[in-house]
DNA sequence: ATAAAGTACGTACCACAGTACGGAGTCAAG
DNA sequence: CTTGACTCCGTACTGTGGTACGTACTTTAT
């Protein structure tokens, strides 16, 4: 058997989230709910791509929102308006990653300023984001 | 006279934030809080500067906690304290840049595959995630 | 057969970073 | 000298993404 063979335990783990959080998503329409068999859900591949899924959008920087909206999409094959978000999605992360990478570079200038004059009364990083 | 002339509306619109969040930063120490004059507080450079870093730091990805915890280090020199708080962030901002940028082109390469095979009963950036 | 571990479900709670609201006071212009 | 805009203050509420808790039930190992 490979099929539906897993609780909702060994499931979490194989993702690697936590139970109760199966169970947010679950409530908040991320996750389909199995039928259980004597209390007690069982999960299975499809279950785990979905979790999965989730877990990758996320990393994206889709909200568990816009990723309910995404699975819904899936299932209205709503191939325009998916393609539209995940534009969207990117240059939203393009521009955050370019903002962070800016904070980046003004801190590590500072930590520098910082380590080499070791003496001062600095201290450059406190000082110079207020400038 | 070019001191102590802003009241909060006029300060908060200087650095560009809402009022309520000026009084937030206020009650959770970030900022201090100016002597009111007949029951108005007013504000000058120093305290455009404060809530400067303030924004800036969180640029950076500081929490407020931490901030916090920057700004009290300002006030006791703390040079040592505050060069490994930068180092950390620093750490943690190249790790997290990393990610967004796996995600980035995941995401890019997702959206140009759905573009060019615009015909299939795709969808690539849904399909692609579960793999 | 019983104890420990795991599950289901509902409700409550958490951190984070604000945002909104209501009442009372103050200040500037007409 | 009143109207409207702004301020002060406290308390409450928001959204996001979970985490915890208690009760009842089931399953697994001993």
């Amino acid at each position: 058997m490979q099929t539906k063979n897993l609780t909702i335990g060994q499931f979490a783990k194989a993702v690697g989230v936590g139970v109760e959080t199966v169970r947010y998503y679950q409530r908040q329409g991320l996750l389909a709910v199995p039928q259980q068999t004597q209390g007690i859900r069982r999960y299975a591949e499809p279950d785990i791509r979905q979790l999965r899924f989730i877990k990758n959008a996320q990393k994206a920087g889709f909200t568990l929102k816009e990723i309910k909206e995404l699975i819904a999409l899936d299932a209205s094959a709503d191939h325009e308006r998916a393609y539209d978000i995940a534009s969207e999605r990117l240059k939203a992360l393009d521009e955050h990653i370019a903002e962070l990478q800016e904070a980046r570079n003004q801190l590590n200038s500072l930590a520098n300023e910082c380590a080499s004059k070791r003496q001062g009364q600095c201290c450059a990083i406190l000082a110079a984001f207020e400038a």
